[in-house]
DNA sequence: TAAATTTTTCAATATTTTCTGAAAGTTTAA
DNA sequence: TTAAACTTTCAGAAAATATTGAAAAATTTA
């Protein structure tokens, strides 16, 4: 397979599953291209590599910059905006989980803990709190869980158990 | 707060958060309603309770009882189909999770696996390669660390550090 | 077996989301 | 200060997604 199709086909794939994970499709492509990318690229070559219009192009660059998975470059003798991409996927997992958990886990645990002052008190009270408190738990417990993962390149021991075999 | 306002708003709640974790809104409103019911629903509960076509409700149920996050159960000397929920969380979360690494993480691995035979030999290549295993060793890590996350309920000593406070 | 009841399917429709591109806004160089 | 170069915005268009409901299929009862 040659290099650009390959690359091609990346920008497509990525694209696809930004959409899984909060990210939408014209943004993960524009991520996808230039995490391929060799040099920092501007919104026209941008736009015209994946044939999006300026409008999109300028939403997902402004998008990845404020999400800090793409950063602004200066080109000497040029006052276009560039742009380069972080390349340590590390850092863009937990960049991309950080965003998550502030858009949907904690507005979920909000609005969960207001919905536990039921007036009546009854059986039926009692199992709706039950769930509800139930997901709160879990909530949480997957949270901390997912910040003891973003915490364990700096952690021997546990890196050491992630590196296990099934 | 009423319990009945309660449970409506729960209802919605789920619904919005579950189209953030791979399920439609529809199916996790379905979902949502049975949690939180007392007893076990028949299809023209579902589309009454949620106002939503006979088309939907049935497909919702279908797909919930696919997942496994619902039952189907029988009512002497009533040939309706009723529906009851899982109620336990932690399997709630299990079987979700299941179900998304099945439709999202193996096809992702198997993909990018694919795109790492480059004809080139170069500089270019390295990089793309490298930017591809690393998404690889990503993925599996976490999902590694999600597999561990899943099988904690059984296992005394990962569950307390779960619980340590932040 | 046939009528009655329940379940499933899917083409048509409605809704939501995403994308475009021209115009307005901003910055820079001279 | 002005004009050219670049960036941002947003109303409308297009595309993608979700939902309906009536008809067909399946199941149950008698």
């Amino acid at each position: 397979m040659k290099l650009e199709e390959a690359k091609k086909e990346f920008i497509l794939l990525w694209g696809n599953f930004g959409s899984q994970w909060g990210i939408n499709k014209a943004m993960a492509q524009v991520h996808a291209l230039l995490l391929t990318s060799d040099d920092p690229l501007c919104t026209d070559e941008v736009m015209e590599k994946l044939t999006i219009s300026r409008g999109g192009a300028n939403t997902s660059l402004r998008e990845l910059t404020r999400w800090n998975l793409i950063y602004k470059v200066t080109v000497d003798g040029d006052r276009r905006e560039f742009f380069s991409a972080e390349k340590d996927m590390w850092n863009v997992a937990k960049r991309i989980t950080r965003e998550r958990k502030r858009r949907e886990i904690e507005p979920l645990i909000l609005h969960l803990d207001r919905l536990k002052s039921i007036d009546e008190q009854n059986e039926s009270t009692a199992n709706f709190v039950g769930i509800v408190e139930d997901i709160e738990r879990l909530v949480t417990r997957m949270d901390k869980f997912s910040e003891m993962l973003m915490k364990l390149e700096e952690n021997a021991f546990f890196g050491s158990l992630l590196r296990m075999k099934k």
